[in-house]
This record gives C-alpha cells, structure tokens and sequence, in this order.
DNA sequence: AAGTCAAAGGTCAAAGAAAGTCAAACTTTG
DNA sequence: CAAAGTTTGACTTTCTTTGACCTTTGACTT
C-alpha cells in the first residue's frame, strides 16, 4: 500500500463518503498529492470505473473540474448486466473477484460468502486436465448469478436446492 | 536443515508471530538473504500452501508486495476429515450438498453461502467437456474448506483472497 | 461577433518497479 | 545411482509513475 495511487483512492473514497458524487480539481489534487496531473486521471482510469460502480465525468477550461459519481443501479439490472459480460467467452480470475467484489459491494453477497465464491473459483480450486478453467468459471458464476437473480427478483430467501 | 529455504521459512513464520497476515517486499527479502527472488517463491509455493494452512495474496507493479496469510494454526479435526474424504475419488453433487449441510448445520457457513456454494457445485454449473464432473467438484470442495479452517479456528474477518 | 489566450483537463507512450514463470544446474537423501 | 528437493538466472507479465504534447472552455479584447 505504499503507492501514492492506493493513497489518492482512499482519499478520494473518503472524501466521498456516503454521498455519491464528487468533484474535485485535477491540478489541485495532484499538487496536494506532489504527483503528475496524469496520475489523478490514472487512479481515476483504474480505480473508479463502470465495474465497480462509478463513473468519471469532467469539464476542461476555466473552472474546469472532475466530479466522480457512484453508480446506483438497481439489483436485477446489475445482475443481468454482469451475466451478460460474463456469458461472453470465459471469465479470468481477476475478473471473476472483480464481479464478487462489486457484488459484495452492493450487498448482494455477504462477505463470506464471497469469500467462498473466490475460494471455489481460484485456479487452484478448479483442477481439470486440459480443459479451459476460464470456461468453467464462466459456468459457475454464471449459474450463481441467475440464482441470485432469481431471488432477489421473488424477494424469496435462500432455501435448499 | 541449513538451506536457505528452511531459513527463509523460519524467518516468515517468526515475523508472522501470532499475526495472521504478513506483508512483504519480495526482492527486500531476497537482499536479506542475499538469494534470488524466485528463491521467495520457491519457499512461499512449497511451505505456504493451503495444505499448510496458508495462502498467499500478491501485486506487482510500484509498491508491489507479497502478503502472506494465515489460514489455520491448528488444523481442525472435522474440517480435516472432511477434506480426506473429499480428495479421496471425487465428490458427487448429493454428497457435496451432505457436506455444505452438514458444514452449514456446523455453522461454519451462513445459510447464503451454503446455498450459493451448492449452486456453484450443481452440475449444470460445471460446463466440462469430458472432464469428470466429481473430481471437479472434490477440487473446489477441498480448497473451500481449507479456507474455512480460518474462519473457525479464529473467527478472524475474512479478507482478500 | 470574432479573435486571443490562459486555464483547465486528456492522451499516450516510455521508463521504472515489482512480482511471476520456468527450466537447467546443482544437492540431498533413500 | 535415482528420485526428490533446491538454487539460480533469464525472461515475462503486471502495475505505476512521469512527462511531453493535445484539446476544450470561458473570459477578455477589439
């Protein structure tokens, strides 16, 4: 956590706080920071992006600002959304923590049991000879998604399968 | 025992103390030990495995680190049975649900993530092209309740995996 | 209204900083 | 001696930082 990049999310999450848009001075932040404007529109690039829930939008010239605003979306859009990217053609690790984390975020999924999703579908977990485990991974977490689609769509609590 | 990976391994297991994360920079602690830095993971993938009762997060890039993370001190006795049964010839889906039932009844697992795990090990999840489905399913199985080794022995906050 | 210009912010690529991989060489151990 | 375990180093991948150059905008002239 030694980055100056992690330190300017957590600042910018912080000054966010529980509102959900922010606007602030590139040049400003950067010179509070003692870093290249171009490092702000890194962490932004980066850090607050559609798939974890926020967008970036901006205005150059005099007086010119960014402003990020978090994305609230309701549950079932956010699901088929993320279906729909995850249909595609396989789903890596990293992207696969990215949607439980955002799925987590959002509260569709307890800390646990995301914890265990990423458990189930680490590299390590998925142990087949020769086949492509970014195919399965698809599979699983595609297979969880409808199921929470499905729940939250009925309001239904979680039951034996 | 004078080669450097045991050193190496005693030194992380000293500075891991009674913590259960450790966070380090790769090439420091090859400098420290005056060894190549692959030497790191060489020790980190042959002593902090998941059968030891770890697992290793890392980044790279600037401000890159290593962390190791404690999974269990003492294995536990249930779990560990489990976990024989489980590597043994492959797990079906009914003994996979046996198993997150009982694990739920255990309360090692909330309701959710029983149910999003028995999700995640239903046949349909597991698109594989002639790949025996059971050995897949005991290859997640197992590295979930290794995982949850952690959770029980000391209720530690679950973290990144 | 048109032109000018400084004040924002944007882009991109190169350099830098870690960590990861893998196979070959070497050492221990049964 | 053969198998198993270690050690090394060359090469790869990922992430971060920096800086040079580009575009947009609004205010201020004329």
């Amino acid at each position: 956590m030694a980055n100056i990049s992690d330190i300017i999310e957590a600042f910018l999450l912080d000054t966010l706080g529980d509102d959900d848009t922010l606007s602030i001075s590139r040049n400003e932040l950067a010179n509070y920071f003692s870093c290249a404007p171009s490092q702000i529109n890194y962490v932004l690039s980066t850090r607050f992006t559609p798939e974890r829930g926020y967008t970036v939008e901006s205005r150059r010239g005099g007086g010119g600002s960014i402003t990020v605003v978090r994305i609230s979306q309701p549950p079932h859009e956010m699901l088929e959304e993320l279906i729909g990217q995850t249909i595609a053609d396989g789903l890596d690790y990293h992207r696969a923590c990215q949607i439980t984390d955002r799925m987590e975020a959002e509260r569709l999924l307890s800390r646990e049991t995301a914890q265990v999703l990423k458990i189930a579908l680490a590299d390590k977990s998925l142990v087949a000879p020769g086949i492509a485990k970014d195919g399965l991974r698809a599979g699983i977490m595609k297979s969880v998604l409808l199921y929470l689609l499905k729940m939250n769509d009925d309001g239904i609590r979680p039951r034996r399968v």
